[in-house]
Order: structure tokens, then C-alpha cells, then sequence
DNA sequence: ACGCGCGAATTAATCGAAAATTACGTAACT
DNA sequence: AGTTACGTAATTTTCGATTAATTCGCGCGT
């Protein structure tokens, strides 16, 4: 995870240079999901603009970006914070979800093609993958893994119709991934995962 | 729709002024929203800074935090400009807050109280007065009545046990408030509109 | 001891200008 | 004629410093 799809989405194949502010945006992005960023801590702009080594400006535009999305808060003249984590906004978070994912799941089981099947099927092939190489570093949360998983299910909904839809989605499931690692909630991830995953690749493909 | 929920939310109850970076924003979503600032126009900051009179800071914030809801587009080292407007995207935004809308209002017709049937009421007579001034006007989109209309809305899906699916919803709204003003489709909306919604409130507590 | 108000220190928000990047028009070259 | 290279102008992005707001601590009064 470790590029969102709105960031750096432009840079894909053209020369564009990145800016300062979107390359803040993602590291702080970043350091907020993976929990090193704790929730509801204060966000003092002169210790960011140490740790990060940059300038007021790209901080503060980037600070702007993440509260827009929910990641941090902003008070008023009194800075910005971590958003905090509370398990009922995880239960209301997995809640909605559910429903958003089932909705565009269904509606992708109707419409698919076989374009989307390919891309379900080459998903499922890099998860699978990353995950051999995961049960060799016995890392239960490499970040390739995370990045193909996201994938997977994204895949898994990409024809759904909706791309605001799947936007959504993939924004719930960053707060998921972060309530994951904030927990770590690492014990119920076995072997049987992957093979889950496959189940559900064969469940969808068969409709 | 002068106000967004996000924007001055925290300044309900206590005495926090506004920021400038805020008020840029307002002003701005509001100018898109309602057309001022047509779909793809490039956003040029010497000339926002000089029509909405504020410094270089402020604007680049807002504008920001406009690029992270889709508002308006951010091309790195090309500055911002007007997000675009599609038919496909209407169809698109149309489809998503069906299927969104339908989701919450089912959760919050099976898990509504007494407190939300109060919350319907109350926004539905309010809509009915702003309506009630509408006439008198012949103003077919007052702000206020835009305001009530998506309070009502808002009301209507406010038991669904999710303000992040509630978050989702108003999103939506504002989009396609967006679309209803660039298109200017005003015919459709005569004497039986408000009607539509009395059956609305009333099909929705009789569940 | 507790609450209240005032002033210093700290922090956030904003401004103005420098630095970096892109866009554009002109000229040279094939 | 078409195309590439180059220099200039326009625009965006960033920096450093100023301004405005908040927080904290202390003294005062009750």
C-alpha cells in the first residue's frame, strides 16, 4: 500500500516529476495506516517539517489532503490531528463495507466480462505469489502482500460500473488496513488464507 | 447548500473563527457546485487569488482539499483546474446513489426511533415552508430550499447506523446538486414535487 | 484552596518573494 | 515545409519571515 491510486495515478508512464507536497502526502499517508502515526496524536508542524525535511507550505497542503479523506482532523486554528480510532467506528466502518462490497460485487457478477475475468485471474495469480514469498520471510505483513491484496479486491468489484463505487471502496479499505494494523490482529491470518481467497476467485468466476 | 457538513462542522458550538483557508473553500465548492465555475475551466491562482481576494496560502489549500473530494482536478506542476463534467459520470453518480441511498434507507427504516421519526418531521416541514417562500419567489432553486431539501434527505437515511455511508450519501448529493445546476434542468420541477416528498416522509414512517 | 484575568511563550495561519517547472514563440536546421 | 532546439515569459511550487491566534503560567482577589 504503499501508493494510493489518487496520487500517483499521473505518474504512471509520463515524465511528470512529482511534487514535494504529494510525495508529504503519501509518507504521512503512510506512517497514519501503518499506525506509527498514532491515532489522535497532535500533529505540531514544526516537529512534521523536521521529521519530514520539508517546508511549511507542501506540509499544510498535505495535511489539507488527508482531512479532506478522514485520515487526520483539522481544528480550527489550533492544527491538525490523527484522527482518532474508536472500535465503534471500526464495527460502523466493517458495517458499511460489507454493504458497499456486496453491492459492487453483485452488480460486477452481472456485468463482468471476460477482460474482467483475466484481470481477476492475474490478481489472484500476484497474491498468491507475494504470498509464497511472505511464508518465506514469515512476514505476516509485507507490504507487496498488502498491495496485491488490495488489488485482488479491487479486481474482484473493477466491474461494477461504478467507478466512484470502487473509489469508496478502496477507501474503506485503507481505514480497514489501518484498524488492522493498529490492533495487529496478526493470529487469524493462517495458511488457509490464500486458500480463501482462491474459494472466492472461483466462487466469482463461476458467478 | 451554503454550508457543507466537513467544513464548519467544528465550529458549531464554540467559538472557533473561521479560517481564511476555509472560507476560500467554501466559497469556491460553492461557486463549482452551483456552476459559476464551469467543468474543466483551468484555475489560474493569480486570478483566484484576486476574485476571492485572499493570499497564496489560503487558496492553495482550500483547492487541496477540493482535490481530495473530486472537486476539482490537480495536475502536478500544472496547477488545478475545474473538475470535469461528464453524461457517463451523471449516469455514473445516478446509479451509485441509488444504490447507496436504497442501502440507507432500509437500515434506517428497520433500526429508526422515535427520535428519527421526529428528525423526518421536522426536516419535511421545513422543506415545506422553504418550499411555501419558493412560490411566493418563483425562485426555482432558492439556496434555502436546496439546504432543506438535502437536510430532508439526510434526515430521511440518519438511522442507518453508518455516518461514514451517511458521509458517503451527502457526497453524492452535492455532485449531483452539481449536475442539476449545470444542466439547468428546471422544467421537471413543478407543484407535485413537494407532494412526492409528503409520500416520501409518509411511506417512510409507515415503514 | 479555587476561580479569574492578564501577559509571555508557543503554535498556527498568512503573506511576499525566490526557486523550480512548464508553456510558448522564434529561429535554425534537415 | 516540417521539425527540433533554444530562450523568454508565464505559472506553479516552495521558502523564510510576519502576523494572528491559542495555550500556559503567574498573580490577584474572593
Amino acid at each position: 500500500m504503499a501508493k494510493t491510486s489518487t496520487d500517483n495515478a499521473g505518474n504512471r508512464d509520463n515524465d511528470a516529476i512529482s511534487t514535494q507536497a504529494s510525495s508529504v502526502y503519501d509518507r504521512l499517508q503512510h506512517d497514519i495506516l501503518t499506525g506509527q502515526l498514532q491515532p489522535g496524536l497532535k500533529l505540531r508542524l514544526k516537529d512534521l517539517i523536521e521529521k519530514y525535511d520539508t517546508g511549511n507550505s507542501p506540509l499544510r497542503e498535505a495535511l489539507s489532503r488527508l482531512s479532506a479523506t478522514g485520515m487526520v482532523v483539522r481544528e480550527e486554528n489550533r492544527g491538525f490531528r490523527v484522527s482518532p480510532a474508536h472500535t465503534e467506528e471500526l464495527m460502523e466502518l466493517t458495517r458499511t463495507r460489507c454493504w458497499l462490497e456486496e453491492i459492487a460485487l453483485r452488480e460486477s457478477i452481472t456485468h463482468g466480462d471476460t477482460e474482467w475475468e483475466e484481470r481477476i485471474v492475474l490478481a489472484y495469480h500476484w497474491l498468491a505469489r507475494a504470498a509464497r514469498q511472505k511464508d518465506k520471510a514469515a512476514n505476516h505483513t509485507s507490504p507487496e502482500w498488502e498491495t496485491h491484496h488490495q488489488e485482488f479486491h479491487l479486481a474482484l468489484i473493477s466491474a461494477c460500473n461504478s467507478s466512484i463505487l470502487m473509489d469508496f471502496c478502496a477507501e474503506l479499505a485503507k481505514r480497514s488496513f489501518r484498524y488492522r494494523n493498529l490492533a495487529e490482529v496478526v493470529e487469524y491470518r493462517d495458511s488457509h488464507e490464500l486458500e480463501e481467497h482462491r474459494e472466492l476467485q472461483d466462487a466469482v468466476l463461476n458467478r
